[in-house]
DNA sequence: TCTGAATTGCAACTCAATCTCAATATCAGT
DNA sequence: ACTGATATTGAGATTGAGTTGCAATTCAGA
């Protein structure tokens, strides 16, 4: 599971699976959805597993490097996470109005997004598709 | 053209199209290309027509607001922006060796968002589609 | 020309994120 | 178990993009 993973990316670079990063690690894989670092620091310092603000911030980006962890939404306010190991990829509908985020996937979108890369003979990784709007609650709302 | 539409897009919210807020509007869609709020700045400081940091920020906003220009990307380093106005939407392909930016746009993708968003029921008005991965001249150095 | 609202630039401020660095932990080799 | 080389940590300092408060200034309309 995500700690075999985590280790073998570490030592892969000479680094090492500290409680610390443990901690981190821990933590995010028992958050069901999305988070921002510093709510996953306030609830690693309320919980039995410490580890400082700097480490969480460090650990954070070792797990996104290692695959484990993708940063959604880079806003003014800070980032946003998920953990995507164990989770189907997905992509994200905003609310600009309440700020509520849809999930959702689409097989052909995906495909599509290969075909382009191929034709620009580019070799896409990863993306991020992010989608602006207002969510069914807030149309209505706003009539 | 882009300063008919600001201007109303300012007399609509009772604001003035100033010469700040002119020169920042000309600057932009001189440039070709991409760019960032701080290069942006420099190059009016150098000009004749001059502009304060904070105008030129409050200025980029506006003409967000208004759809004139986008925010393509936030990362660590700051925002990136291009003027929309007078180009077609597109999506951008971003190689993670290189930083190079590759402009794509299919007529596709846009249709199957369209058909996400009713699927949903979520009235999308923008949405940002990033790939990373290498291009092509990263891939053959690679190897 | 008078008046009120909008605008400007500067400097102070915000705040997420990173960095510094001394103390501490880890581990391989002896 | 001792030793040196390397990696890690936490506390606080620092960074830097972006925002904001405010006094002076501009502007449009009566
Ligand atoms: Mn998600
Ligand atoms: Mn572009
Ligand atoms: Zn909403
Ligand atoms: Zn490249």
């Amino acid at each position: 599971m995500e700690s075999k993973i985590f280790q073998e990316f570490l030592s892969r670079r000479g680094l090492k699976l500290t409680k610390e990063r443990m901690s981190v690690l821990r933590q995010i894989f028992s958050i069901h959805g999305h988070f921002d670092p510093e709510h996953l620091y306030l609830s690693i310092r309320d919980s039995d597993m410490k580890a400082s603000r700097a480490s969480v911030y460090r650990t954070l980006n070792l797990l996104v490097e290692s695959g484990l962890v993708e940063r959604i939404t880079r806003s003014d306010k800070g980032n946003v996470y998920e953990h995507t190991y164990g989770h189907r990829h997905h992509d994200h509908m905003i609310c600009t109005a309440c700020g509520e985020v849809i999930e959702f996937f689409s097989e052909h979108l995906e495909d599509l997004q290969k075909m382009i890369c191929e034709q620009h003979q580019f070799a896409g990784t990863t993306h991020t598709l992010e989608i602006r709007g207002n969510c069914k609650a807030c149309q209505k709302r706003k009539k």
